[in-house]
DNA sequence: TGTGATGTTGAATG
DNA sequence: GCATTCAACATCAC
């Protein structure tokens, strides 16, 4: 489930669970999951040491240790992290799992093995050569509309690429682009300054919203696209739902309800 | 049985 | 260098 707002709450998780406690051992039960190290390295690299503290740039989730490296956690599509002591509450797809002194363990669990974990040595060098853009959430206006300045691109193939910000993905962008009536395949340089301003305020809003609600979304609100994404969608106005792929991805949109520029 | 899924990356193309 | 499209990754569920 993971976009912006579910890697924030899975950080919540880690915070909650992981952190200030010696990590026995580390087992790795898949070695592709490890993208730069076998597992054997990996659980080397992060025996005896602890998490002092995690940080999240969209996506990403980092975890701090106690030696200035950081493990990184990408969720993929299907990442979870479970915390749990007995061995029948292992999650059926683990990929890994860190040991804790305590008798508890923290499990990744992967079915479709889409996530990314990266030993970092450096942090910040690791973030530049990836450039991964500014948290959505965090990004300031001026750094966005920089971002698009000149961008050819559709509007949602712009908000999905993590180089230009980091966090948004095929629903949330959906979501921001039905909330602020701006089609999905506007082309970034044909939008006003005015509509780019939207789609920032809107997105952070969402964002916002939704990680205060732990990313649960049967806690948005009604009139959220989300509620009712299947084929029998109408806009408020009745237009009846189009989905096509933009950006390379399925797009949900009202032709004529979402202004397109182009 | 076939199809597509909340993501990322690299190759190929224009 | 940019933008776009496609395939690949691997598994599950409808």
């Amino acid at each position: 489930m993971p976009e912006l707002p579910e890697v924030n709450t899975f950080q919540r998780y880690f915070d909650q669970t992981a952190l200030d406690q010696k990590i026995e051992q580390a087992q790795v039960h898949d070695d592709k999951i490890i993208r730069n190290m076998d597992g054997r390295s990996f659980a080397e690299a992060l025996a005896g040491r602890t998490f002092t503290g995690s940080y999240r740039r969209g996506k990403y989730l980092f975890g701090n240790l106690d030696n200035g490296a950081h493990v990184q956690l990408h969720f993929g599509m299907t990442g979870d992290l479970k915390y749990y002591e007995a061995p029948e509450d292992q999650p059926k797809h683990e990929r890994f799992v860190f040991l804790f002194e305590n008798g508890y363990k923290l499990g990744f669990d992967c079915p479709r093995k889409f996530a990314r974990i990266v030993y970092v040595e450096d942090l910040q060098q690791y973030i530049e050569d990836k450039q991964l853009g500014e948290d959505a959430l965090q990004i300031s206006l001026d750094d966005f509309l920089a971002q698009a300045e000149g961008k050819k691109s559709t509007l949602k193939g712009f908000l999905l690429n993590q180089k230009y910000l980091a966090g948004m993905g095929n629903l949330y962008v959906d979501e921001v682009c039905y909330q602020t009536r701006i089609h999905p395949a506007s082309r970034v340089h044909a939008m006003p300054q005015e509509a780019l301003e939207r789609i920032h305020s809107k997105m952070q809003e969402v964002l916002q919203y939704a990680v205060e609600h732990n990313a649960y979304y049967k806690a948005y609100p009604k009139d959220w696209l989300w509620k009712w994404r299947d084929e029998e969608a109408r806009a408020p106005d009745g237009t009846p739902v189009s989905i096509a792929k933009i950006g390379g991805r399925t797009t949900y949109y009202f032709v004529g309800y979402q202004k397109l520029f182009d």
